[in-house]
DNA sequence: ATTTCTTTGAAACATATGTTGCTTTGAGCG
DNA sequence: CGCTCAAAGCAACATATGTTTCAAAGAAAT
């Protein structure tokens, strides 16, 4: 079980239609931004389709393909990544169960990043023609959808900020903070220890330092007695302290 | 004189009616990803509203401020910016001739992040009810818009990339580009050299580095014979190997 | 012209981070 | 069980970048 998370089935369970646990960390998210009704709920589960498990460290999308259709996580942790001639990659952004990957994007001719699994993940394809009628259709998800969208650009900016201010240890604990918070957000974390399926050289992809870097940070964290991490398994110890070294 | 480049009439020189040095370099901007018709031409000149002046280094919206209507620049560099607590600035994007600056961010209640000029500008603001009845009633300018805001969303990931990969060499000489190419492909700079209304300080609030260091870069740029930049005119004399050293 | 201020240039030193190479641990697997 | 391999931990050294400080050069103002 390498970063699956707590609960299997978590609430709404649809008697033997498509499966919901599709439905279930989409709705939950868009939940957060808008009201939907028990019809928006439905309509979104019938976007299952395409449901498919893949192992840790596989790409779903890779740079210069042809855009096709988008993606939802279900369970474990994607991430958009560039990757450089020299072989180099830098994480753009975590995707998290409910984040559906970008529909906007395949308005460009091609892909000018990869997205890739992290952890062991549930995924679903999202058929672009369905996902459009249901903008179409129902307002509320169109609604909850864009301001996910502002939200995932805001928290781009404020990545970028961290990448260009910060110390390598400011970054790694915003990355802590964001993928705490966010698992929290939709029942999958508790409040200050969730799961973390990261390895460190995925973290290091995510701030922009070596591995070893990242090694040497972590071991400050954890001596300091700010952070614990085990097996996949993140504690925030000092809340406040770390609210604070990581920036506003 | 700060910052203006060469032409400072560039041209169309309005008769009385609205301003349309203000259509110019917005109209040009969105021709490169769709052709405009007459109409079309015409509607975008009619957005010309309370165009101003304004002098390096002055906010045009600050962090936090309620969203209100959107800018165009018409002449001069601008910037989005974050500004942490601790004073650090670290500049997300350049705005230059022709750029709008993202209707979408109205959405959000507050800006959480500021734009400043960063040389002297012209700017105009644009009322958003203006702005959604030109998208409403045109489009080709809705769809020009549309393309040009992806466009600026790849550039962001490049911009972030270059942020936690490359050294601050590269990461500067990705900013000569990104300015030359840029204001090139409007008409406002040659090939290979054109107008860079920028401080050193402001080209490390850029890249993530240090004034100190960006002085560094230069003058090892210099030196090699890379890149000759005096009194706000940047020449870029290696082309090809700027390329290479700048990364993919 | 003289002054004042911003921008640029430059040196010396402190530190964060990169690189290389090796060891240890732990998970999967026959 | 012991094998194998990826991940984690760790040390020593090299380098990029930050910090502080000051001088020189331009630009704007009086």
């Amino acid at each position: 079980m390498t970063g699956l998370s707590g609960q299997p089935g978590t609430g709404l369970r649809p008697p033997p239609g498509p499966l919901d646990g599709m439905a279930g960390p989409l709705s939950r998210r868009l939940g957060l931004h808008v009201p939907l009704s028990g019809d928006d709920l439905a309509a979104l589960s019938q976007l299952a389709v395409r449901e498919t498990v893949v192992v840790a460290h596989t790409d779903l999308v890779r740079q210069g393909e042809p855009a096709e259709n988008a993606f939802l996580v279900l369970e474990g942790i994607a991430a958009r990544y560039v990757q450089r001639a020299s072989g180099a990659r830098q994480i753009l952004a975590l995707l998290l169960p409910g984040d559906l990957c970008d529909p906007d994007l395949a308005h460009l001719e091609r892909w000018d990043h990869g997205i890739a699994t992290l952890s062991h993940c549930r995924i679903a394809r999202v058929p672009r023609a369905a996902l459009e009628e249901l903008i179409a259709t129902r307002p509320a998800v169109a609604l909850g959808l864009r301001r996910t969208k502002l939200e995932a650009e805001a928290r781009s900016r404020a990545w970028l900020t961290a990448l260009g201010i910060g110390l390598a240890t400011e970054r790694l604990l915003r990355v802590f903070r964001e993928v705490i918070d966010r698992m929290h957000a939709v029942g999958l974390a508790e409040r200050n220890e969730g799961p973390l399926p990261l390895t460190q050289v995925d973290m290091a992809e995510c701030i922009g330092t070596s591995t070893v870097h990242v090694n040497r940070v972590l071991q400050d964290l954890r001596r300091s007695g700010m952070v614990e991490l085990k097996g996949n398994r993140l504690r925030l110890l000092d809340r406040a302290g770390l609210d604070a070294l990581s920036g506003e």
